[in-house]
DNA sequence: TCCCAGGTCCTAC
DNA sequence: GTAGGACCTGGG
């Protein structure tokens, strides 16, 4: 049953950069090569490469023709090097730039795109699979397909609507579960609806996430915030700041951290990102990298974490360090 | 055994 | 508004 669909011969787009970037959970490679990647998307299990994309089995038929689906998934409309041109001269991002060329920003399904980072909370990215999959497995639907391939579609929302605790428990989630629960509650009862964020501004949307979710404890904080906005609603502007991102900023951006940081601190600037220090250092971002700032986020990221762990240890740092060596001894 | 991982929430100032 | 700690869990 498989069909082929070739992409755009001029298109800019590299799979492992792109599956490898951290905004997506379910897609592997096809061998060492990693030229062939495998991953499920609204049901369907699709094989990608540099130029085509292949349906190789699927849920059930859906309102959205696979080739409008690949459409959307891929952002086919993005032109990469137009978002390149509208970035500042900036060495560094242009070196992220050439190394991850044809990273795309997928568009994924808001509810599945949800639910991914609210598993990422705490975890790192091994951990954040693995219970993505526990939930596919356990309350997605078997996908058809003729070949030997066993492959689940994300859980509806309702589906984890009416899970119980220890069911989620079993999935892995840990503490994760009750927002998982909470959120999937409040769509599956039609109190939100996600797919309604695309036509808001980005600073509407954001607010309606983190004053009416987060705002009765549930979970979504401004990062959450920024990746579902990015990575599924389409606002290019937002910024999502992890602590890789941060550890960018602080060795390569160090002028666009905001000013009122605890002077006391090595580099005075907090540890932890409060949400207002959050929001204004997310807004200077978005007036240095222009409205494509989500597209230099992603670059960036990628950039910096292949990079390594590298903390910023300055010279008091590491003296603070001896010392409390010294002190255990 | 301890630390860390693509954060968020709660409590105390 | 800010800082510190707790939180499930798995891997190094």
């Amino acid at each position: 049953m498989t069909t082929q669909f070739p992409l755009p011969h001029e298109l800019i787009f590299e799979p492992s950069h792109t599956f490898e970037s951290g905004q997506v959970f379910r897609w592997s490679p096809i061998g060492n090569q990693k030229q062939e990647w495998l991953g499920v998307v609204s049901g369907r299990i699709l094989k990608v490469s540099k130029s085509v994309v292949s349906l190789l089995g699927e849920d059930r038929k859906l309102k959205e023709s696979t080739e409008e689906l690949v459409k959307r998934f891929f952002s086919l409309g993005d032109d990469l090097e137009e978002i390149s041109l509208s970035f500042p001269k900036d060495p560094y991002l242009d070196s992220a730039l050439s190394q991850f060329s044809g990273l795309r920003l997928l568009t994924q399904d808001p509810w599945e795109c949800l639910v991914s980072f609210l598993c990422s909370i705490n975890c790192n990215i091994p951990s954040i699979r693995a219970k993505i999959e526990n939930l596919c497995l356990k309350f997605g639907r078997k996908i058809e397909t003729d070949l030997n391939i066993e492959a689940y579609s994300f859980p509806e929302a309702s589906a984890l609507a009416t899970a119980k605790k220890h069911e989620l428990l079993a999935c892995k989630l840990g503490f994760r579960w009750k927002y998982v629960s909470f959120l999937a509650k409040l769509i599956a009862s039609g109190q939100l609806d996600l797919k309604s964020l695309s036509s808001l501004g980005y600073r509407e949307a954001r607010e309606l996430l983190i004053s009416e979710i987060s705002g009765n404890t549930f979970g979504v904080g401004p990062k959450i915030a920024d990746c579902l906005l990015l990575f599924s609603s389409r606002k290019l502007e937002a910024f999502p700041i992890d602590v890789w991102i941060l550890r960018c900023i602080r060795e390569n951006y160090s002028q666009l951290l905001p000013h009122g940081g605890d002077q006391n601190r090595p580099q005075g600037f907090p540890e932890h990102l409060s949400l207002s220090m959050y929001l204004r250092l997310g807004d200077n971002l978005r007036s240095y990298f222009g409205k494509y700032a989500g597209y230099a986020q992603q670059y960036l990221y990628m950039k910096r974490r292949t990079e390594g762990q590298r903390p910023a240890v300055t010279p008091s740092l590491q003296i603070e360090r001896r010392l409390e060596s010294q002190c255990r001894l």
